[in-house]
DNA sequence: TTCTCGCCGTAC
DNA sequence: GACGTACGGCGAGAAT
């Protein structure tokens, strides 16, 4: 604890109802009834509070229950108020007892309000030290000073004294006449009759305070405000209400109390109380997180929290030190700085590395703000650390490798010795958490809150590059990077090591991908700008057209891309009868209702028709020449390793896994997606990859016989399901056939599939008994799976990757049967996803190894799309479906479909 | 002007 | 309400 950390003080009150008010949409509430959303508001904001001001001391301040000083002053004070709603009053008891248990200080005072006791210890805090007034409360603005400043968390802005000026026009001294003159509805304070904020204001920017107002009334009349002929009679007749409104406003900073600044240090959090205060609520991020952190706490409050030594390198010696000792080291953490975010277009300036916990450096070379201090060369620092870097047997451990890869590639330092990633470890550990980004991992694995790059770089448009930022803030953000890093590494490891199933995943799958991947984005995508280019001109003329036939039917114009716009034409002024809801209640337009009311009226089939047209121009024509690199003339997509919690990768800026195909306007926008002159797209993909999984861990026999005997499944599935020969299997029921399949595998209920087909529900249900009466395995297995999932909490694919399923046993049951769903399809869409990953090592390395003129470019899934020399064709082509077809021993054979062509389209 | 949320639609 | 996993564009309203 240091003298300078400020005293912060929590306006409880204020927060209680703002957070009231803003979760009441939401109606959250636990599975019991209890509502929660005011609890989560408050809480979460006072967590954030307490990793800002970490070593502070703290009191989150509430009103005391009945009267004030100030209704003995004026009995109409908050007289207007409405009584506080059940809502929230339940919530109140369960605030208190977390904010106990957190060990935060709380208070209530009887006879004030929560301003006043806030009032009284800022005053106390004198000039002594810093205060930190958390209100969403205007109110407080009068208590600002050069060492009161106001913090309002839920928006996560900051007010000090020029604050106060600029937000209300009037330094802080003048916000309590500010407020006698305008009175207050919600508090029911009287103000002066027909003066508002704007009249207000005037006045004491003119005249000065309230008093010095009611001695210069007779100024009034010759000033230069709105109604100032009429305004002195005003004052004049509300000169009592407007002293009462004083004295109401003015929060009272002599308050008698008995507990003293001293006293609001936070005690240590009681864990047990708040895991089951949480869980109670169920709050169920922060159940985790304390789960999690159980480890790393009960660690650090066993010893002291290691002090840390971070320093900036710009001495050539020092940094050569650094350099021996990293080669000496068993492994080290290391992280890049850089321009940009934009792995294609950042340059690197400044590395860190850690070797021992809470030591780091930050070696900046490219930092060129103004004044900003001599540094290292580029060459000599990248010069020493390039053998390092490439060495395969210089053991490294960074927080998102591929990344720094990538960057570093751009300076033709191609990174080997990746042996550990943190990011990975804990998406393999859990990915079901939702970020694993390294403050999140941090905070949540070692207790630690770090720096977040807005801290230093700020945010919006004015955010700086790394190399704008001063060394001073850069080199303890970065050097904390790799500190952290490390850390975490050390954290992780074990947890990982102690699992085998998982450790397999992440060392044979998941960290062997990193430098694929890393080499797939940098190949890019090579599209046809000009193709491109020419569709959208061609998508916005029929645009226009169907906007105007939709103008005509409507009977007037409006935006057809706005839902609620179009769901007041369609079904007020059309009186088209609506067929379905949105879950907040208004009419869909989704495209299924519109489908079904183009049986009867124009106007949907037009909407349709635009809807289909626009996203494609806006999302895919429009977008992707924009993401064309300068330099390579290709798009360069990030692929995301540790977002989809079943294994999946994620791709985005820009998404290349939902280019269009279904329709032929989709169609020519792969066809766009071409080859390189004197080269061919080759696109590899596997065949029902998922359902053949089904068929492996089901080991149902009639599915496995029916693959085997390469049958077409969907028909299979009819000819079982139906009763027929599979030769007189009917196209309807074939495509009934395959809505099955595919609703087995998202875990599909009858009403789900009744809806996909247009069918009865009862006739949906016949369809499954009769499937899983066929299909005996497949129902053993599904049931099987549920219960596996209810009791250990997880499940699994075939290569031991996890998904935890913390609503398995939920009381709600919505969210049990959600989870419950996620529990049939996870093991299949995860173990195809590994499956897929090995492929890509494999083609990799072949790619590598037998060195052929190919590079593979894209991955969907099921889908790899390779760029072959058009020589090496038949080559590369065979090979592939080799590698992909041996990426898994299942019961049946891997089938994979194979095409080439000028273009993407034509591949398939 | 910028941000967030809901809705919608694309892929596998 | 009711079918799993993603990313992203647009409108609308809120915050600024």
């Amino acid at each position: 604890m240091t003298d300078t950390s400020p005293l912060v003080l929590v306006d409880g009150s204020s927060y209680l109802y703002r957070a009231f008010h803003a979760m009441s949409q939401a109606d959250l509430r636990n599975s019991s009834g209890q509502p929660t959303g005011a609890v989560r508001g408050v809480i979460s904001m006072l967590r954030r509070l307490q990793k800002d001001y970490p070593d502070s001391p703290i009191a989150v301040v509430f009103d005391a229950k009945g009267k004030t000083f100030r209704d003995e002053m004026f009995a109409e004070y908050k007289a207007q108020r409405p009584p506080m709603p059940d809502d929230l009053r339940s919530q109140i008891q369960p605030i208190h007892d977390i904010i106990d248990a957190m060990g935060l200080p709380r208070l209530v005072v009887d006879g004030v309000e929560a301003d006043d006791v806030i009032g009284t210890l800022a005053a106390q805090a004198g000039a002594e030290r810093p205060v930190v007034v958390s209100t969403g409360d205007k109110d407080m603005a009068q208590l600002v000073n050069d060492h009161v400043t106001l913090v309002n968390t839920m928006t996560d802005t900051r007010m000090d004294v020029a604050g106060v000026k600029e937000k209300f026009g009037i330094p802080p001294e003048l916000i309590i006449d500010y407020l006698a003159l305008m009175g207050d509805k919600v508090d029911n304070i009287p103000g002066v009759a027909g003066v508002g904020e704007k009249t207000a204001l005037a006045l004491l920017q003119a005249l000065g305070g309230l008093k010095d107002i009611y001695q210069r009334l007779d100024e009034v009349p010759s000033l230069s405000i709105r109604g100032a002929k009429s305004l002195a009679k005003k004052l004049e007749d509300s000169r009592d209400a407007a002293m009462l409104s004083y004295e109401l406003a003015t929060i009272k900073c002599d308050v008698e109390l008995e507990v003293s600044i001293a006293e609001l240090i936070p005690k240590a959090p009681d864990n047990d109380a708040l895991l089951a205060l949480f869980s109670e609520m169920e709050f169920r991020s922060w159940v985790e997180e304390l789960q999690g952190s159980e480890a790393a706490t009960d660690v650090e409050s066993s010893k002291p929290a290691t002090a840390t030594r971070y320093e900036v390198v710009t001495d050539a010696e020092v940094f050569h030190k650094w350099v021996e000792r990293l080669a000496a080291a068993e492994l080290f953490a290391f992280d890049t700085e850089t321009t940009s975010l934009n792995y294609m277009q950042a340059r690197v300036v400044g590395v860190s590395f850690a070797v021992e916990a809470g030591e780091a450096a930050y070696v900046p070379f490219g930092h060129d703000y103004i004044d900003a201090p001599d540094q290292l060369s580029e060459e000599e620092v990248l010069g020493a650390l390039k053998p390092l870097l490439e060495d395969a047997d210089c053991a490294k451990v960074g927080q998102n490798l591929k990344y720094d890869a990538n960057v570093l590639a751009n300076h033709g330092i191609a990174l080997r010795g990746i042996a550990d990633d943190t990011m990975l470890q804990s998406y393999v550990l859990n990915s079901t958490a939702s970020r694993h980004d390294m403050d999140t991992l941090a905070l949540k694995y070692l207790g630690e809150t770090t720096v977040h790059y807005e801290d230093i770089a700020g945010k919006g448009a004015k955010q700086l590059s790394f190399n704008q930022i001063a060394l001073e803030q850069a080199g303890p953000y970065a050097a904390e990077d790799a500190d952290i890093t490390l850390r975490l590494h050390q954290c992780l490891s074990p947890q990982l090591g102690a699992e085998k199933g998982l450790n397999e995943v992440y060392r044979n799958i998941e960290l062997p991908l990193v430098p694929v991947l890393s080499r797939i984005e940098r190949n890019g995508a090579l599209i046809s700008r000009e193709m491109l280019g020419k569709q959208s001109l061609e998508i916005a003329e029929k645009l226009k057209e169907l906007e105007q036939q939709a103008y005509e039917i409507a009977g007037g114009e409006f935006n057809l891309a706005s839902p609620k716009q179009l769901g007041e034409i369609l079904f007020e002024r059309l009186e088209i009868p609506v067929v379905k809801k949105t879950p907040k209640g208004a009419p869909s337009t989704a495209e299924e209702v519109l489908v079904e009311l183009a049986h009867d009226y124009p106007l949907p089939k037009v909407i349709l028709d635009y809807r289909g047209l626009a996203k494609l121009k806006s999302t895919y024509t429009d977008k992707l020449p924009q993401l064309i690199d300068e330099r390579t003339g290709r798009v360069h997509t990030s692929y995301h390793q540790a977002v989809a919690a079943t294994g999946r990768l994620s791709s985005s800026d820009p998404n290349l896994q939902n280019i269009p195909i279904r329709s032929a306007e989709g169609r020519r926008i792969r066809k766009a997606f071409i080859a390189a002159e004197g080269y061919k797209i080759l696109a590899a993909d596997y065949s029902q990859i998922e359902l053949r999984i089904m068929a492996h861990l089901s080991r149902d026999e009639g599915l496995i016989r029916a693959f085997k005997n390469g049958e077409d499944i969907h028909r299979a599935t009819a000819a079982e399901v139906f009763g027929v020969a599979p030769e007189d299997v009917s196209d309807e029921q074939r495509r009934n056939a395959k809505a099955i399949n595919f609703g087995l595998i998202y875990g599909m209920s009858a009403f789900g599939l009744a809806r996909q087909l247009h069918i009865g529900r009862n006739e949906a249900q016949q369809y499954i008994d009769l499937y899983f009466e066929r299909y005996p395995g497949v129902l053993r297995y599904m049931d099987d799976t549920r219960a596996l999932a209810a009791e250990k909490g997880y499940v699994e694919t075939l290569f031991g990757r996890r998904l935890h399923l913390p609503e398995i046993n939920a009381r709600n049951g919505q969210r049990r049967q959600a989870a419950e769903r996620t529990a049939i399809n996870a093991p299949m869409q995860g173990t195809a996803a590994d499956i897929i990953k090995n492929a890509m090592i494999a083609v990799d390395r072949y790619l590598i190894d037998e060195n052929p003129d190919a590079k593979m470019i894209m991955q969907v899934h099921d889908e790899l799309v390779l760029e072959v020399a058009e020589g090496q064709l038949e080559q590369v082509q065979a090979r592939v479906v080799e590698l992909m077809s041996a990426a898994a021993e299942l019961a049946i054979p891997l089938e994979v479909g194979v095409g080439s062509g000028n273009n993407w389209d034509e591949a398939h």
